[in-house]
DNA sequence: TTAGGGTTAG
């Protein structure tokens, strides 16, 4: 008697639900082929979403799908697939579903909409929104969320805001994206007024409402803000002790405010510190000028065996930086490639030039720059230069303005260029060179780049 | 729970 015969296909496949390590998943596949069982799509979708739930079977699931005819390849199959794959696998398997005659359904488009979100995929994104008007999905709150979460992290805030005043209903999390997408903007006033607007309007926040608020605050800087925002996340939402995001973002809040010592106190207060907690500490010391307390959290760490990552030691960096501690900087330097196995990055060496330069050896703060690995950024050449003007090196000055000019036009995004040319002809300026000086001016102006006027932030506060 | 989260260099 065939297997097919004995075990009836309702069967199999409530077996496929419980096989829980690959060889007996295998085997059941073994038997669904030698049965001619997966030649129905909703077998093959059972097979995938079984391989998908077993630790490295994600490849058989694949196989699975790709080996099954075009027929079978339906809705929930495309669907499966998408919800698992890789991130930047979702957007061509998208464009594939599409070509093959199956309008994605509405988790595939919140997948994807949120990969291009993750990869700052605008334009793409973009299309998948129009795609998501095609197939009348337009007025569906999940999705009109991930487009505000979407629109915000490739930082178009218009869009963004768009689509949530567009909606018809709202929910939670709906709110909470759209703070976000403020934040992740720069936009903390807004962002704190949408939040006030948010309690007016009687939605309740959640603990996801707390960190864009903290964020807003840290944002602004200004501490009453900050301190009414702690009341009332502790009041009205969650005690943040238990939560690690909300500590982490009231240590970094508390910090960016001018309060160290709050911050201290939070983080003292916390039940659970990760790696996160310690860094964003770490960079509350060093923002503060406090060397010897920041190399003090490292010995910290690594007593209660968290694992510094690249990020704390860009803080350490700076925080050695900022209290001239540059030996201690230079040995950071080496031990988080030795000890830690960390490969520097833009921002390290950008933190060595700076240690380097302060102290007056820019020479030698020129050969880190020449003999590192990676290719430098605007930054870097920014931080040699600001070492050079401060110890009247016009020549080097020069070099780097020159590289960092070079670095801004090779650059779209440069929003510094102005400042940099500006800087250049300051440097030429100190040396009394002021043919050089003339030299720089023109050149702006044939590049057509305009003097920024200046701006008083302090000013601006009175107008509000 | 088919939507939303923290740390970073001048």
């Amino acid at each position: 008697m065939k297997f097919k015969e004995l075990l009836p296909r309702a069967r199999c496949l409530s077996l496929l639900g419980i096989s829980s390590n690959k060889k007996q998943a295998m085997q059941i596949h073994a038997q669904m082929i030698t049965n001619s069982l997966l030649n129905e799509a909703e077998a093959v979708v059972e097979l995938m979403e079984n391989y998908f739930s077993i630790k490295e079977g994600e490849e058989y699931a694949r196989l699975v799908f790709w080996n099954s005819d075009a027929a079978l390849k339906n809705l929930s199959a495309w669907s499966a697939l998408i919800q698992r794959c890789y991130l930047f696998e979702s957007l061509p398997l998208y464009a594939q579903q599409i070509r093959m005659g199956v309008m994605p359904d509405k988790t595939s488009n919140i997948c994807v909409l949120r990969a291009c979100a993750r990869t700052l995929a605008l334009r793409e994104g973009v299309q998948i929104h129009a795609q998501v008007f095609k197939a009348g999905f337009a007025s569906d709150m999940a999705l009109q969320t991930t487009c505000i979460h979407f629109y915000g992290n490739c930082r178009d805030i218009d869009s963004a805001y768009h689509v949530f005043d567009e909606m018809r209903e709202r929910s939670c999390v709906t709110w909470n994206a759209m703070l976000s997408a403020y934040c992740l903007c720069l936009r903390a006033k807004k962002a704190l007024e949408l939040f006030n607007r948010m309690l007016r309007e009687g939605v309740k926040p959640t603990e996801r409402t707390a960190l864009p608020v903290l964020s807003a605050c840290a944002q602004l800087g200004e501490l009453d803000k900050g301190t009414a925002a702690h009341g009332f996340i502790c009041k009205a939402i969650v005690d943040y002790h238990e939560d690690l995001f909300i500590g982490t973002g009231m240590v970094d809040m508390y910090s960016k405010c001018g309060s160290l010592s709050n911050a201290s106190k939070v983080f003292e207060e916390m039940t659970q510190r990760n790696v996160l907690a310690w860094t964003a500490m770490t960079a509350g010391l060093a923002m503060h000028g406090k060397g010897q307390e920041a190399l003090r959290m490292l010995e910290s760490m690594q007593e209660q065996g968290i694992m510094p990552n690249a990020v704390t030691f860009t803080c350490l960096l700076t925080a050695c930086c900022h209290a001239g501690l540059v030996q201690e900087g230079l040995h950071l330097f080496e031990l988080m490639q030795i000890r830690f196995g960390l490969k520097p990055q833009v921002q390290h060496y950008s933190c060595a030039v700076d240690l380097l330069g302060r102290t007056g050896m820019v020479d030698e703060a020129y050969d880190v720059i020449r003999n590192m690995p990676i290719e430098p950024d605007a930054v870097v050449w920014r931080t040699l230069l600001s070492a050079c003007k401060m110890h009247n090196c016009v020549e080097l000055a020069t070099e780097a303005a020159g590289k960092l000019l070079q670095t801004d036009q090779a650059s779209p995004m440069a929003i510094d260029t102005c400042e940099d040319f500006v800087a250049l002809s300051n440097v030429y300026a100190s040396a009394k060179r002021w043919d050089d000086v003339l030299m720089v001016r023109k050149e702006m102006k044939n590049l057509g780049i305009h003097n920024k006027p200046g701006f008083s932030s302090v000013n601006a506060h009175l107008l509000d």
